[in-house]
DNA sequence: CTGTTAGCGCGTTCAG
DNA sequence: CTGAACGCGCTAACAG
């Protein structure tokens, strides 16, 4: 059957060797080497040396599922993305806190699996194991505000850490999240401040908590001067709709002096479609981004932008989810803000 | 101690419903379920009719720790990436390849984990998990040589697929890769079909598996011109670097034609630089890149490089892993090699 | 086709 | 401080 250079698989059979194995090796019980496992006082230090070594020379490694069975937890934690169907999962932001959230959890003893909503049925598969607790806790990303998936998690009792603030009342999980608003305040008051008066605002796409977020902050700039009309609601995040975003102002251009974009492909497709129709950025019209992605220093002026530390959002998310595993208590709705500050470049 | 608006989650405690609950709740035996939930064929139609009842009034959700202690399968494949402790890991290739792979996994009914090895501690703790058997397979990129875990591979029967080619002769695992050197090759051809004879060549750094291919690739066009003296060796795969290539060939710079680099990042860094010593390119000297990143078109001009297809890459890796875990007999050594193409812009 | 039962590897009583 | 025994929820082998 099996030929030559040929390799197959068996996904039974392996003489693992078991805690019983290390027990006898070590001439104590197998409820002593268990103890010795973890962490219990109640172990004599000549036991101890001698599990130790039977450990070592047997090279022992504890079965995952045995344990977890036994002492219903995982020791893994699930990173979900809910995204559109359509949208890339491989955003700079996402992959970098996905990163960030990864190693911390690593150093704490803890696997991290990571998965993608993006379809009805890959939701179902994700609420079927939700509901089987596979896990002892959860990182959520909505990318998108379609709630289906967020339903999912009612009905488990393990930690849900969210990766923004939510506006839905009966999402009482703890988040973190940036100064949004914030940051799109201040550095459209930069504009302002800088003596733009004429100012358009790129939105990002609709299906975005960011998006909405964002928006605020460059109304709450604004004040009462905000229009309706200065505001172009782009589809999605990507560099095209930026350049759409120019065309559909085309023949306003000559009266507008800024451009403020709710993320750094906005602003990079806003740039480059100004460039063609002839603008100078930032003299004629200048442009701001939002992210501090590596593109921001790509385009041509280097953008202006703001910043945001995704890595660290993925650190701080699962700091947050390793005191909840740890039984500390966290209040509802409670919210860690992190900074955005402003990266000073030429577009604006 | 629970104060009001304070969350506390337990980790024990929860009256799940087990198989049992569903078997009376069908007036079956559990065995009866089980193998109603496995597929069997030995299951009265009036019987499955009852359970699937059963399981939906219940909302029975199988508990994935024991059916893997039970089984000896987990239903879950680990991505382990190897990378220098310095290097980021979030490269555009390897995010779009993970999200390739885990989308192929998931349909499949796979969870998949991602782990970093990038210091001696993850390294030693990623062994110990792959020595417990706690994932059904591995998808091994080894963004470096350092050959450190590899050998924790040697201890499991599980399944392996490697992201490149290796050429270590005791590691038989199969793998799924680009053609690297050709590609190199390819573009390099290109150039000199231009009429460019003068070429630098920028390497990827040296601890890269594939840097090694690329560069085989660009001493394969080069065939006997080929001259030690036109390879810069980069540190990284970053854009300062490629700027630095270009520092170090300053004085010679009148004399050459055409930059050929080992990725994207490293031809931008060239590309800037040149254009800040007051080259035009692709006038002056010709520039391509490696990947086709979204960078490419980011550059000025914009740039003329290899396209891989990452996604695909984690794709197909995650069906070669797949076809393995069904047992299905895969030769030693067996590589499936993916395309490259190149993608003609205005840099060379 | 179905009920019964013996493990899977480990944690956790409970005596001693 | 330590050994023995039971159970975690489920699969699989065996009778029936």
């Amino acid at each position: 059957m099996t030929e030559p250079n040929t390799m197959v698989f068996m996904t039974t059979e392996h003489k693992k060797v078991t805690i019983r194995d290390v027990a006898r090796l070590a001439n104590v019980s197998y409820g002593t080497v268990s103890r010795f496992l973890n962490g219990s006082e109640h172990v004599s230090k000549d036991a101890s040396e001698r599990i130790a070594a039977a450990i070592k020379e047997s090279k022992y490694t504890p079965n995952k599922a045995a344990r977890s069975l036994a002492q219903q937890r995982t020791s893994t934690v699930a990173l979900i993305i809910q995204v559109e169907a359509s949208e890339t999962v491989v955003q700079y932001s996402v992959s970098e806190a996905m990163s960030g959230a990864n190693t911390t959890l690593g150093d704490a003893g803890y696997q991290m699996v990571t998965l993608i909503a993006n379809s009805e049925d890959s939701t179902k598969r994700i609420e079927q194991l939700v509901n089987s607790d596979f896990a002892d806790g959860y990182l959520l990303f909505s990318l998108s505000e379609d709630d289906s998936l967020a339903n999912a998690f009612l009905s488990t009792n393990r930690p849900v850490v969210r990766s923004e603030v939510s506006d839905r009342g009966d999402l009482t999980y703890p988040a973190v999240d940036f100064t949004n608003a914030d940051g799109q305040r201040d550095i459209t008051r930069y504009m302002l401040d800088k003596g733009r008066s004429h100012i358009v605002y790129v939105c990002g796409p609709g299906y975005s908590p960011a998006s909405i977020k964002r928006l605020a902050g460059f109304k709450e700039a604004l004040g009462d001067r905000f229009d309706d009309r200065q505001v172009y609601f782009a589809d999605d995040w990507e560099i095209t709709s930026g350049e759409l975003a120019v065309f559909e102002y085309q023949s306003m251009l000559s009266g507008i002096d800024g451009f403020v974009c709710a993320n750094d492909n906005l602003a990079i497709g806003v740039i480059n479609q100004l460039n063609r129709f002839g603008y100078r950025v930032p003299d004629d019209i200048a442009v701001t981004g939002f992210d501090d992605s590596p593109m921001a220093i790509l385009s041509n002026p280097k953008l202006t932008t703001v910043r945001q530390d995704s890595m660290l959002h993925g650190r701080a998310m699962a700091e947050l989810l390793l005191t909840m595993l740890r039984g500390e208590p966290v209040r509802q709705y409670y919210v860690r803000l992190l900074p955005t500050t402003i990266v000073e470049r030429q577009s604006a």
